[in-house]
This record gives structure tokens, C-alpha cells and sequence, in this order.
DNA sequence: ACTTGAACATGACCGTTGTCATGGGTCGGC
DNA sequence: GCCGACCCATGACAACGGTCATGTTCAAGT
């Protein structure tokens, strides 16, 4: 028997799928969480062996808790599950140390498949995500673009980015100016969107 | 027996859906669909009495699909699910006739409490849902301001929107101004986002 | 009839933003 | 050593975006 724990912020998603999966004969959900601060606690107390990690959470996502609970139950088997597919998400899911990756619009029967292989030790890919990862092309952005970009991202004006990398506001526009020409879009949001979409910061 | 049909785009959510309700003695999952314009012919097939329709999906989404099924199939009652609780889509989905209406943070048990009620002709309102429905004020934004933020949320340049609606660059700059004050927003595309999601265009 | 207030339209003003041309460093190959 | 390629930094420049002050129209209230 496999016990599984479910991590995900929305509760009719969370008991839907415990739901399907206790269907299965060799599978049973052993615990339910909302957060991903809850997870550690819950695994002490269910000693679920496979945990399904929501990216998306409010307090604590799928891919940070992945990486604490690396060092805290190394034992454990993780698989990630995500509504978007972002590369990001794929490259940042495996170094946090998970062991599979799957997209909510996989079938269900995908699913239990890759609980099984995840408990008995293998990796899974959505086959059809590890091609569009191959051909996503390495980062093309430098050092001084990623960091600049970063903290475009939070929508601050140009001054207050500059000065706090103790640079000339042209310097930072121009930076930025690259980052656009490169993400092939048109303005800086844009282009910090595409950029972590892409997983280049 | 209630015969229910199921409209989500993400496979893994429609299965679990769908393998929770089937627990139930009285409820009979009896047709999956990805988009809403499978909806039609897919109830025509099965007979399903009540439907579920998650607003997001791809090519026909959940609110316009309601709309059609108004008039189509105004025997078949419906329940608005959806992700995101916009005030938008809830005072939407009323108007396009739905008998209900819940967010996916609900427990599983008020999913399938929600269907019995609409299979007996009743309505449905997630309370907590319906106190931020009156406490958000009634539309502060004037006819040209809704039609200037509506263009101005597909992102096009001053100058365009100004063309298409034969007015100076200045005038449309202004009223996306005003727009841009009573959404409490910096900018335009933010307060098309926030009028769009206060249901207020 | 007069006043008031709201919606609409316009142009001026100024800060912000993206692009360009230029120059100074560093690194690797010839 | 020399040269080209690359990254980085900077200021000039033009275009865009949001705010403001002003003027007009129209309907409601007095």
C-alpha cells in the first residue's frame, strides 16, 4: 500500500483527488494539506511515503517546499503537479530534488501511474513537456540583465533600481532595453514575465 | 439518480471531479467535457440533468457556455465553478442564467450538497461569496471610460484607440486618467485587469 | 431663468521609458 | 603583442504616458 499526502490550496481539487486515487487498491491518501507549511508537520504524522506537491500555494508553493523537505525526509518521494507549464517550473521542480513533474491536464490514469513509478524509486517527465524543454534555448541573458530584470519585476521606477545597484539610471534602461530585444517583447514587464516563464531568473 | 455532466479543461481536475461525485449513491457522472462548446452535444448524448462548467477554458469558456445553454437546453440546470472569485464572475454568471455558483476553496461536501440543491430547482450562493457581492459597490465608471479601458485593455497604443473612436490622443489619455484613479491603480493595463475582475466591463 | 454639477473633450506640461551611439574594460585567439 | 568579440557603463534623444487646468454641453434642481 502507498501512502500519499496532497498539498494543494484548493480544497475541491485536494479531496477530488484523494477521491481518485483511493480508488486504486495499492494507493491510500493518508493526509490533506492547504499550504505548503503544513506539509512537514503532516508527513511526521501520516508517514506518507509520496507527496503531491501543488506549485501554486499561497503561503509556501510546491517548489520551495520541495527543496526544505529534501533536507528534512530525504526518504521521501516527490512529485510536483502544476496548472501552467512553465519551463521554469520543470528546471526549478528537479533541482529542488523532486522525482517527477506532471501538468494537470494529464489524463488521470497518468497520475497513478506516475505515483507507482515515483514510489518504486524511478523519475517521471511528461514526455511531452521534456520535449519543449529541450528545445527552449539555455539563457541568453547575462549577469547584469537577469539581476536588473529581477528587480524590474517588482515594478519600482528606474531611479530607485539604479540606486540601489549603485549605477546610472541610462545604464539600467539600457540593460533593460537588452532584456526586451532579447525576450522579444515590448516592454520591461513584459519581458520579466517571459523571463521567469522561461526559468532564465 | 442524479445524471451530472462535467466541463473542465484540465484533465486531472475533470477525472477527480468526477470520481468523487460517483462516490455519491445519488449522483452519476455521466459525460466529461474539455471545452464548452462540447457541452451541447455532449447533453444531448447523455441526458445529463445538472452541469458543471469551470470558467476557464480554452476556446468556449464556462460563462459563455452558460449563456448558449440558456437557450438551448433551458431544462438543464447549471453550476458555475470557477478558481479565481471575481465579483465579475459571479454577478456574469447569474445573468447568464446559472442556478449556481462556487469556488474551487470549497470542502468537497458543499460541491455535492450544491448539486442536490440545483437538481430540486433551488439556488445555490457560496455565502461568503454573496457578503463581498454587495459589499462592492455598483460600477463608478462612465460609459466613455468603460469603452476607452475595454480597447485599452488589448494593450494597443494611445493613438489607436483614440483613432478607432475619433477622438484626440489627448481626451483618451484623460479619461484612461480618471479610469486609472477610481480603479486605484498606476496604470491602464492595470486598471483594465481590476474593472475586468470587479465585473465593471 | 439661473445655478449647479457631471460627463466629455482638448492641449499643455513633465516625468518616465526605450533606443541609439559611444567609449572603456576583459578575455581568448591569431 | 595585437585584434576582435563581448559585456558593461553612460549620456543624448525622441516618444509615450499620466496629470492638470480649461472649456463646452447638457440635465437636474432651485
Amino acid at each position: 500500500m502507498i501512502k500519499v499526502l496532497i498539498a494543494d490550496d484548493q480544497h475541491l481539487v485536494r479531496g477530488a483527488l484523494a477521491a481518485l486515487l483511493n480508488l486504486e487498491d495499492d494507493i491510500q491518501v493518508v493526509a490533506e494539506c492547504a499550504d505548503g507549511d503544513e506539509v512537514a508537520q503532516a508527513l511526521d504524522d501520516s508517514g506518507a511515503q509520496v507527496v503531491l506537491l501543488d506549485v501554486q500555494m499561497p503561503r509556501l508553493d510546491g517548489l520551495r517546499t520541495a527543496q526544505l523537505l529534501r533536507d528534512s525526509h530525504p526518504e521521501v518521494k516527490i512529485l510536483i503537479v502544476t496548472t501552467f507549464d512553465r519551463p521554469g517550473y520543470f528546471r526549478q521542480a528537479f533541482e529542488a530534488g523532486a522525482s517527477g513533474f506532471l501538468v494537470k491536464d494529464s489524463p488521470p490514469a497518468e497520475l497513478v501511474a506516475a505515483i507507482r513509478r515515483v514510489h518504486s524509486g524511478g523519475k517521471v517527465v511528461d514526455p511531452q513537456r521534456a520535449m519543449l524543454s529541450v528545445e527552449t534555448r539555455s539563457n541568453p541573458l547575462t549577469e547584469r540583465e537577469r539581476e536588473i530584470l529581477a528587480l524590474a519585476a517588482g515594478g519600482g521606477p528606474v531611479s530607485q533600481i539604479a540606486a540601489s545597484l549603485h549605477l546610472s539610471a541610462g545604464t539600467v534602461r539600457n540593460h533593460l532595453s537588452n532584456a526586451i530585444g532579447k525576450t522579444n517583447t515590448s516592454n520591461r514587464i513584459e519581458a520579466a514575465r517571459t523571463a521567469r516563464e522561461m526559468g532564465w531568473i
